[in-house]
DNA sequence: GAGGGTATGTTCAAGCTCTTTACTTAGTTG
DNA sequence: CAACTAAGTAAAGAGCTTGAACATACCCTC
């Protein structure tokens, strides 16, 4: 996986080569413009280092020069950018109750998605499924003409480490499923990176990794949708996912939340799910499980049960937040899944809460941004395709 | 700081040897007794790479040869080891009640301590004492005749990344203090490395990095005193401390534990550390804050009414735990602070809630071990001379 | 508009590190 | 004691970064 860790830190010259491309490819994608003198600058290379990097990665149609700048005085560099015309990247999402795909350009540009409802089944009819809707997202013609580097898959539960197997996935049913061994029969033909992980790791990745501009240097992905998820992406050069030994971390549904209070699925009690997720609140509002649960809402969002429980249930998910302040400290929130929908009354108590008491240790005035995504569809799908992009860049792709 | 990271990731053919050296050094450390030939497959790098590395960490005495191993069938190989003979570190921790010092041999092997009752002054005259503690340290023949890498210290509150600032210790009333700075003046001679860290973080780092034989891939450090503190660490090659943007990870005393609970000495509600700390002890059982907490309860200890106590914070510490176990995931948990001191009455009930609920999610038998410190007294202090090596052999000092 | 100034980018020999290959060393085995 | 096996070493070779000189492109001034 991504972040499976090379056991030993160690490196010849050609890794050396690599880390360099891998480095100014990313400067480049972070920062479109850049001169070969400006990376020269910020990665402490020499120019004649850079510029050799440069010419391979624009002879491997990585890169493409630009403009030549402004003058400061002396002669003009030129603008580099990413090739955004050469390759594309596969994410697909097995969502409770939706698959959704994307196919993008190597700056996060979705060039082509479908979503679709899906009644769960079993692993294999679902990787089925998701093979022939991946084909047809390869013969449209946005992408037919690029190069695939790759396809990843973002599921509903906790995957480990270094293994493809989705542990368990209780909304699902499955369990212990390695989904990539399922779809690969199916595609034969499809080269480059292959992954799955965690849903909200992923969103939380490519939240990171598809920014441009001003990079926080960590960042969380907040998955509200029938349970509660989460997902920590670290380090601007190349964002690390904190997974866990058992693919838990970022389980933050399961978190105690009511030391005491209402029994969870999960067999415990007093677990964040309880007080807020899509499963509480259906239970709380006698909304059945067949109807979708912002539709039956639509409507009745005036009514005072309705306002009280969803009131109540982001005042809680305001307190999941702080305790994701208090615990991992990211530099960005990033709130997203279906529950989103629901608007402010679920979602302004939350936010409330949260700014109310991010102060409390420090007592500064530096806020930790809290965001919400206007539309999660495609964001778990995207954030594959991110994890793709990144495995490419930083795999031995680059010669 | 340690995990500062390089902005952007290249490096020249000096980085490369750099590398090389220190994946050599850390593997031969972690695994004394090694061979050249083992190195070679280990880290994957050719005979001769390892041969010239060997001998050059050899000639600056970071190295030095055993026995000859048993053959196996061949010319048998040179047992290597880490001279534990030529270096040591200093750390340093400044705790709410105590000054505690330790000069530690590469091994970990704690050469020389030093711990004294401490009354919270100021940071300038702190920093006085801990220079005098430090050179007396310095004096005492177990380390004279040894080279110096440098000096860590922990403090009990927030430091952000990347700059030596105690944003805040509330136990000490301290805030904004440049430690180092303070410290510096009073210890010109002292060169090498010099590094502060939170307590935490650092005991966290320290009994990940001095520990041998099967090390996991990360750890998690709880350190319960006066307030609840955590810290952890990454990555078994040279592990990574998880900070957050403005130090407050591991904060996990603040979490929310019980929404409308008690008001807590931040100013919010339901404070992790309402339920259990040492000033929550002291307040349910009206306990002086002059007084040693231990000692006080020590005679005390059949008492129903501090048996409960005892108990349900000892429960609610359970819950943290859990709380940390599905948000974080690290693959062992060690427990520490001074609390541990209160034995089996607070401990057993912390122990058998997250035995009985770590197996909630994925309903295997595989466990996240979870560890109690024998004497946590020069944890912090120990593992702020783990950063010290860590930084030595990362750092250009390897030739 | 010609010339000096300045910063960018390129070229090429030189330097350093890893690698390849052959060889030496040290112990086992029959 | 000779054949075998594996560890470690030495020296030539390959590849990447470097340093310095050079070419390029624009600005400013006279």
């Amino acid at each position: 996986m991504a972040t499976s860790y090379q056991h030993q830190k160690a490196g010849d010259l050609n890794f050396l080569k690599r880390l360099n491309r891998s480095a100014i490819l990313e400067m480049v994608r972070r920062v479109p413009g850049l001169t070969r003198s400006d990376i020269a600058t910020q990665a402490q290379l020499t120019k004649a280092t850079v510029g050799s990097g440069v010419q391979s990665l624009l002879n491997q149609g990585w890169l493409k020069e630009g403009e030549l700048q402004k003058s400061s005085g002396g002669r003009p560099g030129r603008a580099l950018h990413l090739n955004d015309d050469r390759h594309y990247l596969l994410g697909a999402e097995v969502g409770v109750h939706r698959l959704r795909l994307v196919a993008c350009a190597p700056s996060g540009k979705v060039l082509e998605a479908h979503h679709e409802p899906f009644v769960p089944t079993s692993p294999e009819s679902t990787a089925s499924l998701v093979a022939e809707l991946l084909q047809q997202l390869m013969r449209s013609p946005a992408v037919s003409n690029r190069e695939n580097l790759g396809v990843g898959v973002a599921l509903p539960g906790p995957i480990a480490t270094g293994e493809a197997v989705l542990r368990r996935a209780p909304n699902l049913g499955w369990r212990d499923v390695r989904f990539l061994d399922l779809l690969h029969p199916h595609l034969p033909e499809l080269k480059g990176v292959w992954l799955m992980d965690n849903e909200a790791k992923l969103a939380a990745f490519g939240e990171l990794y598809f920014r441009t501009g001003k990079i926080p240097e960590s960042l969380i992905y907040v998955s509200a949708g029938t349970g509660i998820g989460s997902g920590m992406a670290e380090g601007s050069h190349s964002p690390l996912l904190t997974r866990g030994v058992q693919g838990l971390a970022g389980e933050i549904g399961h978190t105690i939340l009511q030391p005491g209070g209402l029994y969870c699925h999960c067999g415990n009690r007093g677990c964040a799910e309880t007080l807020v997720s899509g499963w509480s609140i259906r239970a709380n509002l006698g909304i059945d499980e067949k109807d979708d649960l912002i539709q039956a809402l639509g409507s009745r969002l005036q009514e005072p049960d309705v306002k009280r429980t969803l009131r109540r249930a982001g005042e809680a998910l305001g307190m999941l937040l702080l305790n994701l302040h208090h615990t991992q400290n990211p530099a960005e929130i990033v709130l997203g899944g279906s529950l989103t929908q629901l608007g402010s009354t679920f979602l302004d108590p939350a936010l409330t809460y949260f700014e109310a008491n991010q102060h409390r240790l420090l007592g500064t005035t530096e806020r930790v941004p809290l965001r919400v995504v206007e539309d999660s569809t495609f964001v778990a799908a995207r954030g594959a395709a991110a994890q793709v992009l990144a495995r490419a860049i930083h795999g031995p792709e680059l010669s």
